[in-house]
RNA sequence: GGCCCCAUCGUCUAACCCGGUUAGGACACAGGGUUUUCAUCCCUGCAAUGCGGGUUCAAAUCCCGCUGGGGUCACCA
């Protein structure tokens, strides 16, 4: 038995990665971080159906974006390999050989429609049902007559009836379950091929895990996979069942099944509309494929992985009374079983946000930079190659945005540096420019711009305050006046910034364009 | 319905294990100030121990019950 603390996370390829997942992924690998101990990633695809290799790459993708590596799995191999069980077949053929040899598992003959029909029965009669052992009480002519008309069976584990299962998990301390109430599992199906409380038993055992850390759901199949280690003679794991994600405002598990009712979500809806932007912009098909369930929504909107994963740390764990801002090396070096809560958590959308703006704030400029080129380019408002004097303009941009760059694809919303056909809000508009007296001061002003020198933040302050001076008008008309004139829009960088990012030429015929926009 | 889990501000949580705090922090929200916009930043405010019994000088904290919420009951994982 290794010392060391081994944890794991063993996804069924599903196509996606659930962002409640991802914090139980998380937690794992933070347990085998701080213990110095190893963190392995095992693919669950016993069930063919989803076996579909397709479905297993955001899954791998949303780890390393975030930078959980793992030191045993797919594609880095590992003294246990293989790491899919779809591979693994042979381990669960002998474990299932060894417990039928032992009597502790059996050929069960019964049919479908038969245990339906025993379920029934148990319901009606308000009775909770377990299955009835006919398949024991067959006599050996009886069992080689079935098998030689090539009857077909599943194998089923006896569960040791009359007996208490106990558990001292981690984080739900002492739980007991009577094994009477245990309905024997199947382990095994008809095509030979194992089932997850089986698998994941056999596979935990052989890895040697020391930790089995995941979502409470699975509390309850914890009594069968305790029998199943015993009957299999191995070193019980320890547990740690961590509460679920839940959906915003709710104590309901975070779902993909209710991504529709999530669209209703107040905390959750900002994020569609997001979305809907944000993938409109780029060209693709909006949200309908990518949702705030999913990992891949965060990344392809543009969060930082240090604020998602400091918002998932913060679900159902904290390091002490005050500490909100956490790196992952501090979660790393704090992180205990002991400390995860016990009740479930709402996932919140505001919280990740303000930590997005934390994050952001303490991102580098060149990093920025390099967040927020992609967006461009894919937006088609740069070419590629992105030449050096353009970079040096985006980065100007950034600088200009300041900390109203909250995600990357927020850089999209000054659209207006980049394109004269830029949106002009309406109503901003008329409020701004299109009033009693504007339009004759941002005329006087745009003759002052033509000879400001340098064309500078600094200079076109002066002038304007000048111009405010001698004239009597509040800055305020103007500045708005001339943000609206050149941008479209009611917010965005200092206004002296926007012109000087414009240059004088275009700032000139943006404010024309707005003059005579006025006069229609 | 059976089994199991859970219960502190709107939300995430601290204090609970080892009873004694004006029940703390953060997000959100509201108000004020700075930036003549917006965002940022600063200040202030709002706001919680589900209910009922015990035990105790003293209960968010220990015990019991209730209520409420949730998970799970497959030849899915």
């Amino acid at each position: 038995m290794p010392s060391t603390v081994r944890t794991r996370f063993a996804p069924s390829p599903t196509g996606y990665m659930h962002i409640g997942g991802m914090r139980t992924a998380l937690f794992n690998w933070l347990w085998a971080r701080h213990n110095k101990g190893q963190f392995i990633l095992r693919i669950d695809d016993t069930d063919q159906a989803r076996n579909q290799e397709a479905a297993l790459g955001p899954i791998l993708r949303a780890f390393r974006w975030l930078g959980l590596d793992w030191d045993e799995g797919p594609d880095v191999g590992g003294p246990y390999a293989p790491y899919y069980q779809s591979q693994r077949g042979e381990l669960y053929r002998a474990a299932a050989e060894k417990l039928e040899a032992t009597g502790q598992a059996y050929r069960d003959y019964a049919t479908k429609d038969e245990i339906d029909a025993d379920r029934k029965q148990a319901e009606r009669e308000k009775r909770p049902y377990i299955n009835i052992r006919r398949s024991l009480e067959l006599t050996d002519a009886q069992k080689a007559a079935f098998t030689a008309e090539g009857r077909p069976w599943v194998l089923r584990f006896l569960i040791p009836r009359g007996q208490k299962v106990a558990l001292d998990d981690h984080i739900r301390g002492h739980v007991e379950w009577e094994t009477a109430l245990l309905p024997d599992p199947v382990i095994l199906r008809g095509d030979g091929s194992p089932l997850y409380n089986f698998a994941t038993v056999v596979d935990d055992a052989q890895l040697q895990i020391t930790h089995v850390v995941r979502a409470e759901e699975h509390l309850s199949n914890t009594p069968v996979q305790i029998l199943l280690h015993q009957a299999l003679g191995n070193t019980l794991p320890e547990f740690a069942h961590v509460p679920y994600v839940a959906a915003p405002g709710s104590k309901e598990k975070l779902s993909k099944r209710k991504i529709d009712q999530y669209r209703k979500n107040p905390q959750f809806k900002k994020m569609f509309e997001k979305a809907d932007e944000v993938f409109g912009q780029l060209g693709l098909t909006g949200s309908a494929a990518l949702d705030p369930v999913m990992v891949e929504y965060y990344e392809r909107v543009g969060y930082l992985p240090a604020a998602v994963l400091n918002a998932l740390g913060r679900i159902g764990w904290s390091l002490d009374d005050s500490t909100e801002i956490l790196s992952l090396e501090t979660m790393i070096e704090h992180f205990t079983l002991d400390r995860v809560v016990q009740a479930p958590a709402g996932f919140d959308p505001d919280k990740l946000y303000s930590f997005q703006g934390h994050w952001m704030k303490e991102l580098p400029l060149a990093d920025k930079l390099d967040g927020c080129l992609p967006y461009l380019v894919q937006a088609k408002l740069l070419a590629e190659p992105v030449s050096e004097p353009m970079r040096k303009f985006v980065e100007a941009i950034i600088v200009g945005l300041g900390e109203r760059l909250k995600v990357f694809s927020d850089i999209l919303a000054a659209d207006y540096f980049f394109r004269d056909d830029f949106a002009v809000d309406e109503k901003n508009f008329d409020k701004r420019v299109r009033k009693e007296g504007v339009p004759a001061h941002l005329a006087a002003f745009r003759r002052r711009l033509q000879s400001v020198e340098p064309f500078t933040v600094p200079a076109i302050e002066s002038a304007l305050q000048a111009y405010c001076q001698e004239t009597g008008e509040q800055t305020g008309t103007l500045i708005h006046a001339l943000r609206l004139a050149t941008t479209g829009q009611p917010v965005g960088p200092g206004v002296y910034d926007c012109l000087v990012l414009l240059g004088r030429e275009k700032s000139l015929a943006r404010i024309e364009t707005a003059l005579a926009r006025c006069r229609t």
